[in-house]
DNA sequence: AAGCGGAATGCAAGCGCTTACATTCTGTTT
DNA sequence: AAACAGAATGTAAGCGCTTGCATTCCGCTT
């Protein structure tokens, strides 16, 4: 009689003439076994074309090999790209990532973590650190491992992998300055619960006020990041009473609005003001002219401020991806 | 004594004084217990804090209520667009969507399929038609469901859900020719093992052919989906003896590249030569001047050819996305 | 050749849940 | 009041794997 269903440890363990245990060992710690056996086994597991059943393997070790990230939302091409780094980072460990997203909105991420936690994972990965109290206390209390990514808040309590946002802004707004810019108006993300742009808010600040200036009180926009939202936003700018020279955008998404909306007020840029983004994503490349941007934990790209042909004015950040993602695995790692 | 591991369906079953089959059936099919039952075991849910081990869950029904999905790449926005949709239908059916990319790497799939089997996936989702046919041997060995989307070719012996892409390529093309075009050039993208990519040429080819047309012998190229790629062909295409005064590209991605390689050669677009795309990414309408481009499944925007200012000439394409994720939860759903 | 220690393997008890089947209710019908 | 059907609940047998502990094996030393 051909059997139908998929084969498990023990029709390994049979046609190996082995016992579970010694199958079992094969997969999880295969350098304890001796090579004759291992060999024997591996032939069985091939022959048979055995996988592990998931659900079996997650209920007697209590481990599922699997992380869950919550990400604002995939279609910022800045999570996309970082969450793509990471999954492949974590699935040369053969540990699987499991993305959800909040759409920014904090009761949903608390949502989402409990359905992953629900889902098994061994650990979480949350951006930023701006949430409810009650967020960290259920963590606290399920006692999951979690690492924070994409802000490095110099205070923060928790695990975090990431990049100063603030001053990162405050770099990128220094570069602006020594341009010869004096009257800045930026067009910030939401900062509720979202301390990365608050902290570019902060940076950008702190910049300006080194050189005894400030925000004009009408120079400070928060838009959700949309391209929609960052043209509306420089829409407003632009007529406020004394324009602006240059324009600081939370991220790309809201520069490329702005770009966007310049071009249909026919307004020049960079002639008659420059826009600034953050992230350096491919669209800030590809617009017209080319963004000026910084790529936190990379290399800010100042080349293009005021002038169309690029110059290669680049300055490190603090931060090397590469290395943060190793650093990630390692946290994760220890349960 | 204080337990400190996790309650189990024993602790919910002992504090509602019922047996667990009866907490189980509270937490599957609620509605076959008497309502005052069923408010107990609810209640001592709630008190205790519960959460069914996904691991026993899945061992004891043999289901995991997740689904894979294999995309080529997180990086273009098209895919992380459509697989957010896709995960926020599924979510509503509490099921989970867990994603894989090849890097359009057909090897690549055949190994994330079976990693993602070996997770325990009910079903899977993945992108095209084209991929070896020794893929789909080992899926009809093991039996796994699955549905294949983004495109709907005419004679597909698969359950897919999507449009027909040699269709919208046709279409297009055809209205570029409304346009009174007739060098056209085409920037694909890599055809080999990708039908949609495919597809999108021989639509191409066939608008051209009704009107007696045909691509220029040098003016069919093959790239991969990135700016930079995009450019360097937009470039090689302009050094050919007759230049084309249309270029359509394989997608946005490609077509921004190629707009971004005319700033540099100080083309003008679309003065000088026209650029199109195919998906309508947020990325066509950033660039200046917006692409033309056709969003699959959607509508058409066929307004800005030759002209700066858009105007409305849109036209439907078969294809409702909502509906279409509507049927795919279903295909996935029958088991 | 006997003895020994460590490495290799086997034994078997769960891990937490679902579900077929058995049992006990409940409310009707006679 | 007895009988009964159906609904509600309980019983208990796994699902496939891991792992602590017990046992056996092997290659040495003496």
């Amino acid at each position: 009689m051909l059997k139908t269903s998929a084969p498990t440890l023990d029709d390994v363990a049979a046609r190996a003439g082995v016992s579970t245990a010694t199958v079992s060992r094969c997969l999880n710690t295969p350098e304890r076994l001796r090579a004759e056996t291992r060999e024997r086994v591996e032939d069985a597991i091939r022959a048979l074309g055995y996988t592990p059943h998931f659900g079996g393997r997650a209920l007697a070790s209590n481990r599922t090999n699997t992380i869950g990230a919550v990400i604002p939302t995939m279609e910022n091409a800045i999570f996309a790209r970082g969450i793509q780094a990471v999954q492949e980072e974590l699935a040369a460990k053969h540990v699987t990532l499991l993305i959800a997203s909040s759409g920014y909105d904090p009761e949903r991420e608390l949502t989402q973590i409990q359905t992953l936690l629900a889902r098994g994972v061994d650990g979480l990965l949350l951006i930023g650190e701006a949430r409810p109290e009650e967020t960290y206390t259920f963590l606290a209390r399920r006692a999951v491992p979690f690492v924070l990514v994409w802000s490095r808040p110099p205070d923060c309590p928790h695990i975090c992998v990431g990049f100063d946002n603030r001053a990162a802004a405050r770099g990128l707004t220094e570069a602006v300055l020594a341009k010869g810019h004096r009257r800045i108006a930026m067009i910030a993300g939401r900062t509720t619960w979202n301390d990365r742009a608050m902290a570019r808010v902060d940076g950008v600040r702190d910049a300006l006020r080194a050189q005894g200036l400030a925000l004009p009180e009408d120079g400070l926009l928060e838009a959700d990041y949309l391209l929609d939202a960052g043209g509306a936003a420089f829409h407003t700018l632009m007529r406020t009473e004394h324009r602006p020279t240059a324009v600081i955008c939370g991220n790309d998404v809201l520069a490329a609005g702005a770009l966007m909306a310049a071009r249909h007020l026919e307004i020049s840029v960079p002639e008659e003001v420059s826009i600034v983004g953050f992230d350096d994503i491919d669209l800030a490349e590809a617009v017209s002219p080319p963004l000026t941007t910084v790529q936190p934990g990379g290399t800010v790209s100042l080349c293009r401020i005021g002038r169309r042909d690029p110059v290669d004015d680049r300055r490190r950040l603090p931060l090397q991806p590469a290395q943060d993602l190793q650093e990630l695995c390692q946290l994760l790692w220890v349960q």
